[in-house]
Order: C-alpha cells, then structure tokens, then sequence
DNA sequence: AAACTAATCGAAATCGGTTTCGGTAGTACG
DNA sequence: CGTACTACCGAAACCGATTTCGATTAGTTT
C-alpha cells in the first residue's frame, strides 16, 4: 500500500501532527526532528494527500476551467486555448492545478456551481464569448471566485478580462478607411455573443463617426465563431446583391470561412473585397492571402485573468476588471496600408 | 455555510448512512424514505464533497492530463488538443473529469507518479510524440492505470494509441510516387522524437521498396513539430544545393514552415517542390496552397485512448496498444492526383 | 401465538490529513 | 531552590463522506 502520514510518523518515531506541522511550516519542531522526518519524505517520496488535505482545509488548490455557452467553445478554439495556455502556467506558477469540467449533461452535478463546490475548487475560470447564461449566473453570484474570459462577470467575488472591443472595431474601421474603403460589410457570430455583438456596436459607432453611411445589408450573422459560419455568412452577402467593398469578420476563423466563399466566386482578395478578422490567431499567418487582423494579446488576457483570480481568491481584490488594448496586424488580405 | 451530508440528514430525519447509500444506489433503503430525500437533495442542491469522497473510496473520478517532454508540446498544439478534446468528451460521457497538471517546475512534488498519488487520480493519460523520459518511466510501471498518446508505455497497467505511422509513410511515398516524384526529402522533428522517428524509418523503407534512391541530404530535422522549425529546416534543405521534388513532412506545421520558406525564395508549390504534411489539421484546409496531407483520425485516437483507460481502470484489460488507420487527404500541394 | 425471514435503518469505524490546546522538559532568573 | 518562561511535542477533535454489521420492525409461516 502507499504511504501516508502515518507511516512517516513512525518511521520518524514522532507524531503525525510534528509530520503535518513539518509539511505546513510551522515553528515549533526543532530543527533536529524536522531534518530527520524531511529525509524519511524524501525517502519515500511521499507526497500528502490532496483530498485528505482539501477536506481539513477547504483549500483545494484546484481551478476549475467551464467552457460556457452553446457555440461549441471548447479547448480547440484556437484563440481561447492560447488564453487558456497563458492562464495555466501563470496558475502553475502561483501553485494551482486546472480541472477541466466536461459539460457532457450526463454528468452528476449538471450545473456548474456545484461542481464546484463538489471539487471544492479555490475559484474557477469560465470562457465563453457569449452573453450570461442562468447557469453561470448563479456561480457568478455565488462566494466562489470567478474571472470570466470575454464574458462580463459582475458578482462580488467575481471579475473578467477581454480586449477593449470598441477599439477593435475603430482600429478596423480607421485601418480600412485609410485603405480607400467606404462601403463596409459585418460579419459576425449570432446576436446572442456578448463580443461578437460590442465589436458590432463599435463597427457601427466607428463607421458613423467616419462619417460614412452605414448599410444594413452587408451586415450578416452566422451561428458561431468558426470557420463554416464565416463561408455561410459571405454565401449570403454574395447572394444578396453589391458586395460591400471591404468586410470585418468579428473572428479570424469568420475571415477564412468568408475568403473560401469569395474565392469559390472567383472573387479577388483584397482586390475586389478586402477582408479583415479579429484575435490574430496562428493560421492568419499560412493562409492565402495573409490575413491582416486584429491581434488580442492572449498572453497577456491570461496572465491577468490568473493574477485576478489569485488576489480574488486571497482577498486581495474586490474583483473588477481587466480590458487589454488590441494592435492592428496587416499583412494582405486588405492590401498595403496607404499612407495618409 | 454549505450543506453537507449531515445536513441532510437532519433535514430528513434520517441518518448520514442512510443519505450515503441513496446516494450509492444501495438497495436496503424503502422507496418512501429515498424519494423524501431525494427531494431534499433536490431542494438544496446538495453535491457531496469529491475529497471526502475520494478519502473514503480510494476512487476520485478524475483523469490526470500530462503533457510530458521538451518539445514544447501543449495544449495549444493543433493535433494533439483535438485528440485531448475527443478523449476529453468521452470521458464525460464515463463519468471522469480531467485534471491538468502544470508542469512548471516550481510546483510541489515534481515528478509525475507523485502528482498522481497526490490527487489520488484514477489514471492519467500521457501526450508526447517523444521518446520515453524517466519521469514518465516511474509513472508508466506503477499501478497507475496510464495511456500514451504517441507513446509507447510498457507497463502491466499502461497502455497508447496511435496512428500507424510506418503506413503514413507508405502512404505518402505511393501518392509522391504515383505523382511521378523520384526525389524525396523529409522533415522531421528531433531525432529523439519517437514518432517522427518511426515515420522517418518507415519513410525510408518505402522508398526503398519503390526502387527509388535515398539521399540522406535530403532528410533534415528541426528542433520540434512546430512551423519556425520547419521553415529552419527547409532553409537548410534550400542552402544545401539541389532540391528533391517533393518533400514530406512530419507534421502539417513543418510542412508549413517549409512551404514558407520555398516561397520566400520564389518557388513555386507544388511546381517546383512537392511538400506533403502529416496530422491534418484545420489549418492544412486555409493555407495557399492547401496542404495535401495524411489525415491522423483524431476523435478516433481520442475515443480510443478513453475506452482503453477505462478498461484499465476497472481491471477489464491488461492494457495494450491500439493503432489507427491514417488517410491520405489530397488537396494541392502535391498537385492533383494522377491515374496511375 | 411463537418463530422465523426479509426489509429497513443507524452507530461507529475509517480514509489521511490539520489544528488546537495542554503537557513536559529544559533553561533562566530572582 | 522555587518559579516562570520557552521550546518542543502529542492527544484528540474534526473535515465529509463510505461501509460494515448489528438492531429493530414488519411480514409470513406454522
């Protein structure tokens, strides 16, 4: 059988509570025993059990990660993964592991404040992208700490990251207009997404203050933020009628799935529409043409998303929240940046 | 504060046993007493602690995910997060949640058997595509029930899936021999990468048994399975003196790095270089040119590795291995197709 | 009515830790 | 030498569940 701390109080020939207060740092062991009973752990490699830990505690050391939402957000998307990445070694560093809740409806539980409290996690972190649903609102309302990434969490013990969305929408239209471009097309996720929907209400806002007329029709939704959506999306504009003569995708994946369409029309990019997408996400880069973007310092969202949570969970903060600047990516998929 | 088992029972009327063994489905309990208290537990939203749990069963109905060696293989990584993905779902559907270790070195404990001791998981999995490290050793021959993804353990309660990589090779060498292609370079990540390895040698028999001749300047490893390295690679390739017709890479990163660079020195693809990658992954379908490659069945491995883990944990297999078929995916960097 | 069986329930030990609090030994001090 | 203080250690309660086993009750049989 495996050891336990009752092992290593008799092979040390001491009590279990001078082992565990070894393991916690507490002064008042001697320096004599403490040495012996570190060497007997390092011996037999024991390590405390976390579980055992955790009940006596209430600390678990454990975040709790929920994709949320029905857009089929999951560890694949290639933008909330590298949010996530940045997250867990950030986390790592401050001493957490990640749990991961699998949103299979089978599962015991079901919703996910008590999976929480069922994993006795410190705080968790929920993506989404889209607007609050019931079931996160209760854990957002609840005393355990929460960060949402791009989805806007308000409770007490809760607070969120996301890339200032409006200046997204105006570094694109600013970008686009200084290309020549005045008729401008939206292609977005449903109206249902929190950011998909603020990178609209900035497209637009920005698209007026340019001083340009803003048409309706050229702005089109899909069912999510993937690449199929984007393609059904352009199908549709094209369908409509005159293409506008430039089009921001509110997701890179959005941007690749309208350029497929337009090239299956024999459409030329930038030439006949220049498109631009959101996040800068690795395939921007090998893609035909290179796709000028808008980059979200994904790094830079998880690191403060953990740095939230830790001063969250510790008491350290009263939550809030975090908006990281985006930058303008250009390479060709609008063609060269004029000078003005 | 939170309600617990005792609670529960105080609310019921009814002892902490009796809540226990509705909870576990036991049978010596009247259907009037579990339907009141299922009511209650209905009421309250009652979820019994996974620690407390876990301390008493020995059982934690959690998956430790590790990702184990020096190539810089995360969850970031294109192929691998979708077969984690997969893998993730299934083990939903059987009841497991997944738990991520940081593999920062700061962290407590350190080596991976005793993070799994620590968390008292019911088994793990382990994603690598390198060659066998002594920290993974220790894992792989204890009772730990383990499975590799793109590693081969050995141990009485391991077990891997992964694609036939010598039928890749094979694959790829008929579809560049049936192209016409005589001259055939590799790209591959470190020598120490056992799956590159193996696609390496079997990439090497193929040509052999097509008759061809194989000139070992034309094979050349990069540091990892990422894109800079195999644009390092086909840098190198380029700088040696003449190139092979056609170029397979170990993996669709590698293959896109190397068509980066042909490019940048103006060569044309598949005209000048024919270069086929290996995994398929979303981004092979975006590229210029898209990228004909062999289709690794994700879901499939992922599906496969969850199975085998579960029938390893509940001692209904002796562990093993199971390997899946590749497909060729034919799109445009090698050209079309010929009739043979 | 006695005796036996089956159904139903609960007391208590246990899992592996933490933490409080009291006890003992040793040292310093007047 | 008595007292007080400090350093060091351990007994025991506790965290929230599971599980065994004995007790009680109800139902059935003779």
């Amino acid at each position: 059988m495996h050891v336990n701390i009752k092992k290593i109080a008799e092979m040390a020939g001491v009590s279990v509570s001078t082992v565990s207060k070894i393991m916690n740092n507490y002064n008042d062991v001697s320096e004599k025993t403490k040495q012996r009973v570190l060497e007997i752990i390092e011996q037999t490699g024991y390590s405390p059990s976390n579980s055992a830990k955790t009940l006596a505690t209430k600390k678990s050391n454990l975040i709790g990660v929920i994709f949320a939402g029905e857009l089929n957000v999951e560890i694949t998307h290639p933008f909330f993964v590298e949010v996530l990445n940045s997250f867990k070694k950030q986390m790592g560093v401050l001493g957490y592991d990640l749990i991961f809740f699998s949103n299979e409806k089978f599962v015991s539980g079901g919703d996910y404040y008590s999976r929480c409290v069922h994993f006795h996690v410190d705080g968790c972190v929920i993506i989404s992208g889209e607007k609050m649903e019931p079931a996160i609102h209760d854990l957002d309302m609840s005393t355990i700490p929460c960060i949402g990434v791009d989805l806007e969490l308000k409770g007490t013990k809760s607070g969120y990251v996301m890339s200032d969305n409006y200046q997204i929408a105006s570094k694109v239209v600013e970008h686009l207009y200084l290309l020549g471009h005045r008729e401008l097309g939206f292609i977005g996720s449903t109206g249902d997404s929190g950011i998909s929907s603020q990178r609209e209400a900035g497209y637009m806002k920005a698209i007026e203050s340019f001083g340009l007329t803003l048409n309706p029709g050229w702005f089109v939704h899909g069912d999510d933020f993937f690449e199929p959506s984007g393609y059904a999306a352009m199908q549709q504009l094209i369908e409509r009628g005159p293409l506008p003569k430039a089009v921001f995708a509110a997701s890179d994946l959005l941007a690749l799935g309208a350029i497929r369409a337009l090239k299956e029309h024999g459409l030329r990019i930038p030439e006949d529409v220049a498109v631009i997408g959101c996040d800068d996400i690795e395939a921007c880069k090998y893609t035909s043409p290179t796709l000028t973007t808008i980059r979200q310092n994904k790094e830079r969202l998880g690191v403060l998303a953990a740095h939230m949570l830790f001063d969250l969970i510790n008491n350290q903060s009263e939550g809030g929240s975090f908006v990281v600047e985006p930058a303008l990516i250009i390479r060709e998929s609008c063609g060269s940046a004029l000078r003005s």
